[in-house]
DNA sequence: ATAATAATTGCATTCGAAGTCATTCTTATG
DNA sequence: CATAAGAATGACTTCGAATGCAATTATTAT
């Protein structure tokens, strides 16, 4: 069915039809209704793959996403999707696991003329970024900046998350640390990783020991379990996410035997729900995705109609969510 | 940059372009270096949506969610775009929350002229599908299926999932059972409350009493927390999903001050990472979301190629997890 | 009633790639 | 060397909707 067969049924020319279905037309009532009657009868419904390409414009965003279990990833996509759809346009989504993917991957988004993107992924170098402004497609990063900031993002304030965490500790006298960092090709594991860091210099602890998971709680007790063995233990953890966080603390309880928070401290990041079942009541930052994620799409829909805006970084605070997974160090690890 | 840019730019016309992107044409080496050339200096790539206007296919797969925290959804959604990715398809992503975007929402697919449909949604109802029927688009259900069996659908063995559940129950000599199921609006949940049912009637138990909450923790909680101030306590609790087992634990040990599973059995659904881990570890049956997710991709694929396959429906069987969930039924309860 | 103006309408073209068909160029064979 | 068979190529049309422009009709003012 298309807007010719309308045309031929209503009596009128294709242009007409054509009108019917644009806003802000003049088109009589008397025209307006027959096409409308036409399509009805018809079934017609107007191809948004030609509009498309009349246009030059698809309406379709693409999203970049690993599919790596990270971090709070479905509620970000799942609320990304419902502001992307408020504005009016669709979520066409993509898979980047690997760097080898890069190119391919870039090569079907280009072709298929997206508005803008949105990145949630590692292996998105500034390489990948010059791509897409060579073709003029808009790039917000979620979770990441590039060193020169020449793209625009939405970041949370890892740094500033981190430093109300290990505050805390340190309010508690811990001294012995243990930083669990996640994967080192994630942007935000890294981020956290030296949000840490620099947390806990500013308190005058250098050196702090850290070992590195990949986000899972599997890889939190596994490399807790090791480290462990040959080292004396931590007063506090301080967990890239909070997965690992309830891995350290079932670790702690089921294998080392000791007790969270008596003997050992734990903090996560995320504020992810299972951080608040009664069994972990983790002291965590919550990440505000919802302002996050409208953040990121509006800023796209700025740059969709307005290319020259330049690009701007926007960080968000986290949210301190104090559980039940922090205790004064204890006296005799002192 | 058009295919014309690239044909003036190599000396040779527009099909020459054109063929060199398309496989199994016949173009001379020659011309090929010419156009290769060309394209590489002038950044060219082939524009999908012209491309989808001539071909009449889109390589678009909509995949329609519901945004409620449901079941597995995220690795659902994670797996079916990968098998979606791997056919050299795209994911469109559609939400659909309640009865009243239907319409909007049928009508953005159609115009977007998707290649097919794989909906893991409620609110789906027989009339939806006959719309899609209409336009020759291929549907599949995912863990959804009509009363009629007139659309494809691949759902996991619900029934006999429970069965299992139930017998081990049984097995452990339990009497008094609780079912807590999910919302009423979801085909999932409706599926499981009348497995566990029907696998409880095959064992004599009739007119067993159930409390609904919305798959979450909290509902869990509360609606077990509301049954426990009216009724008796039962022996056993057969969730419908882990999510509200692992609520429903947390609710028992906490405030009703028993324990599991000495004193209540505990079994739930989904095999969600969390049900492994240390201070639940449920007793549960995991959907085998690989395979389903491949099935359902594998026979929308199948039905777009021809569409003249009749409708199917494939049950996946859900695999025994034994946890720590499940005891024996305490003998003062008797 | 007529002129002047505004509102509609249809024709023809455009977007970018793909495929048909007729033509030209190769290559192999007698 | 001539000719048939095959490969390669380009002109032209197609997909379906949107729009500039010109022609037509409706409306208003005089």
């Amino acid at each position: 069915m298309t807007s010719y067969d309308v045309a031929h049924a209503a009596g009128v020319s294709q242009s007409a039809v054509s009108r019917v279905y644009r806003p802000g037309v003049s088109v009589s009532k008397k025209t307006r209704e027959k096409v409308l009657k036409a399509a009805e009868e018809l079934g017609y419904k107007p191809n948004a793959i030609a509009r498309m390409l009349i246009n030059q414009s698809t309406g379709m965003i693409a999203v970049i996403i690993s599919s790596r279990a990270n971090v709070n990833f479905p509620e970000v996509l799942a609320q990304l999707n419902k502001h992307i759809a408020e504005k009016n346009k669709r979520v066409l989504l993509f898979t980047l696991d690997d760097a080898e993917q890069l190119e391919t991957v870039i090569e079907q988004i280009l072709a298929y003329q997206v508005d803008g993107v949105v990145a949630l992924t590692a292996h998105f170098e500034p390489d990948s970024v010059t791509q897409f402004a060579k073709h003029n497609i808009p790039v917000v990063l979620y979770n990441r900046e590039l060193p020169d900031h020449s793209v625009s993002s939405v970041c949370c304030n890892h740094d500033q998350g981190l430093r109300m965490l290990v505050d805390i500790l340190v309010n508690h006298h811990h001294q012995h640390f243990l930083i669990m960092a996640g994967p080192k090709d994630s942007d935000v594991a890294r981020a956290r990783l030296s949000g840490a860091r620099n947390a806990l210099l500013s308190h005058g602890f250098t050196d702090t020991n850290v070992v590195y998971g990949d986000y899972s709680y599997d890889s939190a007790r596994e490399c807790l379990s090791a480290y462990a063995e040959k080292n004396a233990l931590p007063t506090a953890i301080i967990c890239a996410n909070d997965t690992m966080a309830i891995g350290a603390i079932d670790e702690i309880r089921e294998n080392l035997n000791l007790r969270v928070p008596e003997d050992i401290s734990v903090v996560g990041f995320d504020g992810i729900s299972a951080s608040s079942w009664h069994s972990y009541q983790l002291t965590t930052v919550s990440q505000p995705t919802y302002f996050m994620t409208k953040a990121a799409v509006e800023t796209l829909v700025n740059l969709i109609e307005s290319p020259d805006i330049p690009p701007e970084t926007r960080y968000w605070p986290g949210k301190l969510i104090e559980g039940n997974s922090v205790a004064a160090a204890p006296r005799d690890n002192e």
